[in-house]
DNA sequence: CCCCCTAATTTATCATTATAATTTTTTCAC
DNA sequence: GTGAAAAAATTATAATGATAAATTAGGGGG
């Protein structure tokens, strides 16, 4: 970004700080993979000769962002840890809590990226995924009778929209389709309920899951497409009523 | 999600982890900003009944997670500190570190994305932005003589893309068209130079972004959608050859 | 009024000790 | 010998106290 010569910069990081970026650095030197294990805390003390509380502040720094986990007893210690999807989501998620994205915001990316998905995946899931995503798209057969019930179909619905993102051999594409079933998720728990059921929507909502299952298993990538992102349009509409603004709230790890 | 009475909860989060909670809680039950204090740490031993090492490791969980930030001094302490868009990709990238992204990934998304940001930008930017786009575009006007130099255009032509994503209204939409700029912009600084500069793609790339600016300033916006299209194949084929995996280091805050 | 110097305040760092949680080893009954 | 319970060893966790460093506030002196 900057082409100088590091002009700019900040003096004053604290030790914590430098001791934490010194172990991230000594991890990809020796190119370790999850689970592999870093040296014990009084190893740290003496390996950067500070104190066991900045030792300890650098490892809390380091499992907050999830590439650490820590454990006691012999043969504890810190091990290298892969960072789960769930806390990647919960820090991204911080960012957003400032940013109050809208409801149209998030339909904007889903309507680009969903079908997208969709398409990708045709022709690619086993059976047992398959069968999975059927089992989701089947549940709540009747419409709802309450708006308590509309939002639990609702929530079942991002679901299974979830569960497809995880399937993603893209994980940057699965990832940010992930991300905002979750943001809808949370939004849609969190909400108060007012709007009556709508009846036409759910059943066309769920025809759509189940015609999107059928494309998958025929392998049919375009129909895939297509049937997502109309599903798209009809989803919009259902969130669309609700103009809450979204995370005011940050999301448990 | 459940609504009994903590059944499934974990009983072993650290007592740091546990503080950290209980201050974020304590930041949305006020509805703080920005800026606003935190308790000082003598205040939040006693409000919280901890050790001062306690609360100095959940006040560096919070702060890598770019939530706080704490200065010394009279009138110092904690504060709320809005979480950077920079700190958000660096910790969202610590998670693509495990994930092994390709250079196909990023073109699938920048494919369905780009577009759609070219023309929901169009007609809505001043002539300061307009004109600052423009300059980006019109930097390195001769062909590459070198790999070295082609390299060089390539991170400019990022920085044009990434310069047009904070223009964004849907900063969701932004946030990941500027991650995937900061990524790609970090492989081609630490990539190896073997490929000899392409002088059509160069010369294409650089009618693409002067046309787009076009586009944008005319409110164009399907005309802005195509030529972005257009563009995202060209670059498409530059970056194709590397089959570098991305991502093999942590990026900086 | 302005500048420098001192004092007060708050976090930063270090050091030491005690406690809790795990795992490994040993012991002892069978 | 086997297996389970008890003991020991290892490691992180937590608390406490003492200094150091940084920053602001306030108090003369010019």
């Amino acid at each position: 970004m900057d082409g100088s010569t590091t002009p700019p910069a900040k003096p004053k990081r604290s030790r914590p700080v430098q001791v934490a970026d010194q172990i991230k650095q000594w991890v990809v030197e020796r190119d370790l993979k999850k689970g592999d294990k870093l040296p014990n805390e009084s190893a740290m003390i003496e390996l950067f000769s500070v104190s066991k509380g900045t030792v300890r502040e650098a490892l809390r720094i380091l499992e907050a962002q999830g590439l650490i986990v820590t454990k006691t007893g012999p043969g504890g210690g810190s091990i290298v840890g892969e960072v789960s999807a769930n806390r990647a989501r919960s820090l991204l998620a911080n960012y957003f809590y400032f940013q109050d994205l809208s409801v149209a915001d998030i339909y904007q990316m889903r309507r680009a990226l969903e079908p997208e998905l969709a398409a990708s995946l045709a022709g690619t899931l086993t059976e047992d995924q398959i069968a999975e995503l059927q089992g989701l798209a089947e549940r709540y057969p009747e419409p709802a009778k309450s708006a308590e019930e509309e939002k639990e179909q609702h929530i079942a619905s991002l679901v299974f929209h979830a569960r497809l993102s995880e399937f993603a051999e893209n994980k940057l594409l699965g990832f940010v389709i992930g991300f905002m079933a979750n943001i809808l998720t949370d939004m849609t728990v969190y909400r108060q309920l007012y709007d009556p059921p709508n009846v036409v929507l759910w059943s066309k909502g769920r025809e759509h899951q189940l015609a999107l299952v059928e494309a998958l298993r025929a392998g049919q990538a375009d129909e895939a497409r297509r049937i997502m992102a109309s599903h798209m349009q009809i989803a919009e509409e259902l969130m669309k009523v609700q103009e809450a603004h979204l995370l005011r709230r940050f999301m448990g790890d």
